[in-house]
DNA sequence: TATCTGTTATATATATTATATAACAGTTCT
DNA sequence: AGAACTGTTATATAATATATATAACAGATA
């Protein structure tokens, strides 16, 4: 997978690669099971120290995302059951809100939302849970 | 307008205040053409430092969401047009991206997000541009 | 043994966030 | 004139977050 950083970017880094993985995920670009790269490799693709890239693997695994055994590396997990629970949701309502409230603003209809929504959705492979 | 900080949040203290000044101009909870606190008293209300809050009405003003006055203080701008820019189009739909990924993969259905976006619209009063 | 994994420890540098004091230049009211 | 309020600016400090640098360790593999 292809990974496209801006460091000039507010975003920090460790935080666009997590993005960029579970975008991955969901579009499948990133196979159920496949192994990702090493801390040092990714590290040295990207051109970042691997402490960077270990920060987000960490976390990746902490949320469930990747699993990791000792020389196999980092894998997506294959027993991916990510969980609609409440405090996720609410963060969910929060963050949305606060996107909408500025697209309103600037004249983003709720229409443009939908299909906006429905654009990223439809690039989304069918592995979600139901 | 009541605010409401979460001192234990990752959210940053200013960007939380901008986020609900700029909700609240949605809802119109917050006036075309109110005042807003002066930064000391703001800050007094809260229990912060009034640079914080300064920061805050520092970039309000500089994208254009109030308009300051000598000793009137901090009004929402009444002649506020925020711009439908390629940028923040850009910037949104990198946004809802990522959080429509995590979304998804949650098992939060296209449905039910169209669902959040029209019950976030349908507090938002009409002042948006078309 | 050599080489690859993730992991941990320690140190350093920089930027961001938040606070603390102080002062200044306008405006408004007494 | 003077007091009391505005936003604004300057300076300093502290805590935290982000990123890097070097080194070492334990487990797996060839």
């Amino acid at each position: 997978m292809l990974l496209k950083i801006e460091f000039e970017s507010e975003t920090p880094i460790y935080q666009q690669i997590k993005n960029q993985i579970i975008k991955g995920i969901a579009t499948g670009e990133l196979a159920i099971g496949e192994d990702l790269p090493s801390v040092r490799q990714m590290a040295a693709d990207i051109g970042i120290n691997f402490h960077t890239v270990n920060k987000v693997y960490t976390q990746l695994k902490q949320e469930g995302w990747v699993v990791v055994h000792r020389k196999s590396g980092v894998m997506i997990n294959p027993d991916l059951k990510a969980e609609l629970t409440e405090d996720y949701l609410q963060t969910l309502e929060e963050n949305l809100e606060t996107l909408a409230a500025e697209a309103y603003l600037r004249g983003v209809s709720k229409e443009d939302f939908h299909g906006m929504i429905d654009k990223k959705y439809s690039s989304f492979i069918g592995r979600g849970r139901k």
